[in-house]
DNA sequence: ACCTGTCAAGTCTGG
DNA sequence: CCAGACTTGACAGGT
C-alpha cells in the first residue's frame, strides 16, 4: 500500500507565506473609495494565491504531494454586501498558475469549507449561504483548471435534537444542489455528532466518497468498529472513473484519511502539536492488504513540521525491521 | 515588538 | 430569547 502524506494550509518553515491574509468588513467599510477597496481585496487574494504557490513549491522540494488549501484565499468573497463584486477575472492568471503547478507535479489538493457550511440545517438562509460558500470553493478549483478529482470536504452538520431527521434533511437538501457542486463533495465523520457509521450511510445514500478521521472516530465512535466499516468506506471511492498519476503508477483517486492526536487527557478533542504514530501505524497495517493506496492528511498544530517528524518516526520503524519502506519526504509503502 | 479584543459565517448549552 | 463556549489565524488598535 502506497501512502502519501499532506498537511493543512500553512507551513511553519516558510516565513511571511500566509495564504490567508484578509481584511475585515469593518475596515473595508471605513474606506472612502469602494472601488479602491475592492482592488485592495483583489491584491490580497493575489498575494494569498502567490503564497499558496510558494507553499506548493516548498512541498515539492520536501516530497509532499498532498495539501489542503485554505478557504480564505479571497477575503470577503461571499459576504452579503459584496455580491456585486466578481474578483475572478482579475485573479484568473494567479489561479491558473497554482492549478498548472498542481497538475504538472501530480499533486492532490483539496478544500475544507468551514463549519459554517452546514447542509443539514433547518434554516433556509443558512442552507443558502452554505451552497453559496460551496459554489465559491468549486469556482476556485475551476479557476485553477483542476478536474473533479479536486474535492471539497465537509461534515454532515448539526443534529438539532433529532439526528435521524437531520440526516434525512441533509440528504434531501443535498439532492437539490447542482451537480457541479455535489460531484466535488466528500463527507467526513465529525467529533461530536455524526459518527463514522452514520456518515458512511449518508455518503452511500447520496453517492459521495467518505473521508475517515480516525481521531474523530476515537472521540465519537458510535458502536461500529473501523475494521468493519473500512471495506464500505473504500467502496465509496470506487465511483471515480478517472485516473490520477500516483507514485509513478496509475490508480483511481486514493481514499483519504484524516489524522491528528489528542491534545491532552482533559482536552481529548483538541489537536496536539505532533502526531503519535502508534494508532496510525496500527490502522495502516490493518488496511494495507485491502487498500492499494491512501492519502493521509496530517491535522496537527505544527503543520508540515509534524509531517516531517512523523516521517522520521516511520524511518525509525523501517530501520528496526518494521513493515515500512519510506519512499521520500512525504510518502512510504506499507508492506503486507 | 508585543498584547488584547474582534472578526462574516453556525450550533449547542445554560440561563 | 439571549449570552457565552467552541476554535482559529490574522487584523486592528492599543501600549
Amino acid at each position: 500500500m502506497i501512502v502519501r502524506f499532506g498537511y493543512v494550509a500553512m507551513s511553519v518553515h516558510l516565513d511571511n507565506a500566509s495564504p490567508s491574509k484578509t481584511m475585515t468588513m469593518t475596515s473595508f467599510s471605513k474606506l472612502a473609495d469602494r472601488e479602491a477597496g475592492l482592488r485592495r481585496l483583489e491584491r490580497i487574494a493575489e498575494e494569498n494565491l502567490h503564497n499558496t504557490l510558494r507553499l506548493l513549491k516548498h512541498n515539492r522540494y520536501m516530497g509532499i504531494q498532498v495539501y489542503r488549501m485554505t478557504s480564505k484565499i479571497i477575503p470577503l468573497v461571499t459576504h452579503e454586501e459584496l455580491q456585486d463584486w466578481d474578483p475572478y477575472p482579475a485573479l484568473a492568471k494567479a489561479f491558473a498558475e497554482v492549478g498548472a503547478f498542481v497538475r504538472e507535479h501530480n499533486m492532490r489538493v483539496s478544500f475544507h469549507p468551514d463549519h459554517f457550511t452546514v447542509l443539514s440545517t433547518p434554516r433556509e438562509e443558512v442552507f443558502r449561504n452554505s451552497v453559496k460558500d460551496l459554489r465559491n470553493h468549486v469556482r476556485m478549483l475551476e479557476a485553477m483548471g483542476l478536474d473533479e478529482s479536486a474535492l471539497n470536504n465537509i461534515h454532515v452538520g448539526g443534529s438539532y435534537g433529532d439526528k435521524v431527521k437531520s440526516g434525512k434533511r441533509f440528504i434531501e437538501q443535498f439532492r437539490s444542489i447542482e451537480q457541479r457542486i455535489t460531484e466535488r463533495i466528500t463527507l467526513e465523520n465529525d467529533d461530536k455528532t455524526f459518527t463514522a457509521a452514520e456518515t458512511l450511510s449518508i455518503a452511500e445514500e447520496v453517492g459521495v466518497p467518505m473521508v475517515l478521521d480516525i481521531h474523530h472516530h476515537e472521540v465519537n465512535p458510535g458502536n461500529e468498529l473501523l475494521k468493519d466499516l473500512w471495506p464500505r468506506i473504500l467502496q465509496t471511492w470506487d465511483r471515480f472513473p478517472w485516473n490520477v498519476k500516483h507514485a509513478n503508477t496509475s490508480h483511481k483517486l486514493p481514499p483519504k484519511l484524516h489524522v491528528s492526536s489528542p491534545k491532552s487527557v482533559t482536552d481529548p478533542r483538541g489537536h496536539a502539536d505532533l502526531i503519535e504514530i502508534e494508532q496510525l501505524l496500527r490502522f495502516l497495517v490493518d488496511i494495507a492488504s485491502v487498500t492499494p493506496a491512501i492519502d493521509v492528511m496530517i491535522e496537527a498544530k505544527s503543520k508540515d513540521e509534524a509531517l516531517m517528524k512523523l516521517m522520521d518516526d516511520f524511518r525509525a520503524i523501517e530501520a528496526s525491521g518494521g513493515p515500512i519502506r519510506v519512499i521520500d519526504g512525504g510518502s512510504l509503502e506499507v508492506l503486507s
